[in-house]
RNA sequence: GGGGGCGUAGCUCAGUUGGUUAGAGCGCCGGCCUGUCACGCCGGAGGUCGCGGGUUCGAGUCCCGUCGCUCCCGCCA
């Protein structure tokens, strides 16, 4: 950090301060984070948002400030002055960055007192997380957090740095908008002008960045809150914030390309090492048929394959029954582990209630014949051939699941990561990026009859609009370490087609104009061919702070003021009831008024 | 909306099959201590076992309900 400029409390970060300076006076001021009384002798580790400095008090050369030291207690508000001393040898702390100095106290300020904190400031071990939103501004001052939020800083300089010298425009869209169908419900705010009327939180600017490409501004970028009023997870949270890019005159390759050039400077910053771009492609299909997920940890093997072939004239109903039905065998070869039947049936368990119908296992033997509930079941040549497609070696455990594709390809592919982390097979030293292509552009749904679109109904669908269940959308995702860090697409930018896509989703032409007519209308008026993407900011952040378990990113760490798992906010108990007179202003009526009102 | 886990001292946790006065470490308070840096030593205070009800001679422990936190499914870029 760069010196304060001095005042009456400082002249020095407390970090800053060095054997350089020995010798020279110096002001520090900041929080008191630990103490060292030995009655005569007194150490204080002085803290502010630079670091730590050792402050000492001598009972002979500063009886006063001596006296006044006794009394200090964690979290203290002090501002003291004295002399940079080089420490002696045999009393250099290597363990701390101004361990070779400390400062001699000449004058000591109490500036504020403080209750002894309700958990640890100065140490790293749990504490319960609503404990520490209730007290957030007292969490804050914890070194993973304050680091985590100098790197949020740090990661949104990079992106605008990064994006302003490719002659982006950061420009901002509204917060207070209409509803549009992102697909998650949004949160309304009355309009007291329009008693009945609502204005919608953006669920993402998507619709105005796409009428800046019509505008013409060719390169726009923000950093921008967004809101969905979903269930939060682990790595959701009501309002979020992304990166938000769009560009004109570009192809799915111009925006990928564009991401790994911004995200590399992002790694960088962050000392989060990601083999250089270009990254690799993989398409949805290969993804789900290898990984079972759309998001695929590469980082390690237990590749899942398909076993149809291999069992295609097999008896055994299990498997028979699956193919029959349009349904698929798939299994991986989870190598050479020795599990205990309970952590067989623990596993089963665990399939069953990812939904599938069952679990099989088998170990190979010697011979190359299997150790196996359903071992007898099998023809040796099915076997053979099962252990052929699975490269199946003595030892070997393998796990197949006969079901649906689509659950067959879930269970699997949590059935991988589990047994990745069991084994010890996920390597959290190293990292890999890579983008998912070629998405299906609709997913059926099967109770009300029609077509949901897998991304938002804006994007570009390559293929015939007269399948839709065969299009394509012009969609990529970035995944990093299996956890998506963002996405987007290539941009419907002809009027026609993009109506036709809103009539497959069910939104019929008067509809359309209703909600999209300033969409449409600024198609007609010439549009360019543009894409974009957005980037998960708190996830990110989360990721490169290492605020990350194998299943979950906790994207709260990287928030500065989280709501919790149920949306409320423990500092200010957001949400709360409001007063009778603020809903009669909003023409709304309170609960309870519904029959007089 | 559904399922799992958790809730015991300020914090992190232990608490056996239901059994006497509910424990530990850290923190806190007091005393001693002039080279510590997780300072040390001695002493002390501190509990509505989330809340309500039930079973029982007896409940931190078992049952029901409820609240909160958390993870997942549904939902959701």
């Amino acid at each position: 950090m760069k010196p304060p400029r001095a005042n009456a409390y400082r002249d020095a970060w407390a970090g800053s301060l060095d054997a350089a300076r020995a010798g020279e006076v110096a002001r520090v001021a900041g929080w008191v984070h630990r103490r060292r009384d030995h009655g005569g002798l007194i150490f204080i580790d002085l803290r502010d948002r630079s670091g730590l400095v050792q402050l000492v008090f001598h009972p002979d050369s500063a009886p006063e400030a001596h006296e006044a030291a006794h009394r200090l207690r964690p979290e203290h508000v002090i501002s003291v002055s004295g002399t940079v001393a080089r420490r002696a040898s045999e009393n250099v702390n290597p363990n701390l960055p101004t361990g070779e100095i400390e400062l001699d106290v000449a004058e000591l300020d109490v500036l504020a007192d403080a209750q002894t904190p309700p958990f640890p400031i100065d140490e790293e071990g749990p504490v319960d997380e609503l404990l520490r939103l209730r007290h957030r501004a007292l969490d804050l001052r914890r070194q993973r957090q304050r680091d985590t939020l100098i790197l949020r800083d740090r990661i949104a300089r990079t992106m605008r740095r990064t994006l302003s010298e490719l002659d982006f425009l950061e420009i901002e869209t509204p917060m207070l908008t209409r509803s549009t169908p992102e697909g998650a419900r949004d949160f309304l705010v009355p309009a007291r002008s329009q008693p009945g009327s609502f204005y919608a939180l953006p669920q993402s600017p998507q619709l105005f960045k796409q009428l800046l490409m019509m505008a013409g501004f060719e390169r726009y970028f923000q950093i921008v809150r967004c809101f969905r009023d979903e269930d939060p997870r682990a790595d959701r949270q009501p309002e979020f914030t992304q990166l938000d890019v769009e560009l004109s005159f570009v192809e799915e390759e111009d925006v990928m390309a564009l991401v790994e050039a911004v995200m590399t400077e992002v790694f960088a910053a962050a000392s989060f090492e990601v083999p250089p771009p270009p990254w690799p492609r993989m398409s949805y299909d290969d993804a789900i048929a290898r990984y079972g997920v759309d998001r695929p940890d590469t980082r390690f093997g237990l590749e899942i394959a398909d076993l149809g072939d291999a069992v295609a004239t097999t008896e055994f109903q299990v498997f028979a029954g699956a193919l029959g039905s349009g349904g698929v065998v798939r299994g991986f070869n989870a190598g050479r582990h020795e599990l205990p039947r309970t952590a067989l049936d623990e596993l089963t368990e665990l399939a069953r209630a990812w939904g599938a119908k069952g679990l099989v296992w088998a170990f190979v033997q010697e011979d190359g014949a299997w150790r196996s509930p359903i071992a007898k079941f099998l023809a040796p040549e099915e076997i053979t051939a099962v252990n052929g497609r699975l490269e199946a070696s003595p030892g070997d455990l393998l796990l197949v699941v006969a079901d649906g594709a689509a659950m067959a390809a879930r269970v699997l592919g949590q059935l991988r990561l589990e047994l990745g982390e069991r084994f010890g097979l996920v390597p959290d030293d190293r990292h890999e990026a890579l983008w998912i292509v070629d998405f299906p552009m609709f997913a059926y749904h099967e109770g009300e009859d029609r077509w949901d679109p897998l991304h938002h109904p804006f994007t570009a669908p390559s293929g015939d609009l007269e399948n839709p269940g065969a299009l394509r959308s012009r969609a990529y995702d970035v995944v990093l370490d299996g956890f998506e860090i963002g996405g987007g697409s290539i941009r419907i930018h002809d009027p026609d087609v993009q109506r036709r896509v809103l009539e497959l989703i069910g939104i019929g032409p008067q509809d359309a104009e209703a909600r999209f007519g300033f969409l449409l209308d600024a198609l007609r008026y010439g549009a360019p061919p543009h894409g974009g993407i957005a980037m998960g900011f708190d996830r990110i952040v989360a990721m490169l702070a290492g605020w990350r378990t194998l299943r979950e990113v906790n994207i709260r760490e990287a928030i500065t003021f989280p709501k919790t798992a149920t949306g409320a906010d423990p500092l200010t108990g957001a949400p709360a009831p409001v007063d009778p007179r603020q809903l009669r202003d909003l023409g709304l009526r309170a609960l309870g008024e519904e029959k007089t009102g």
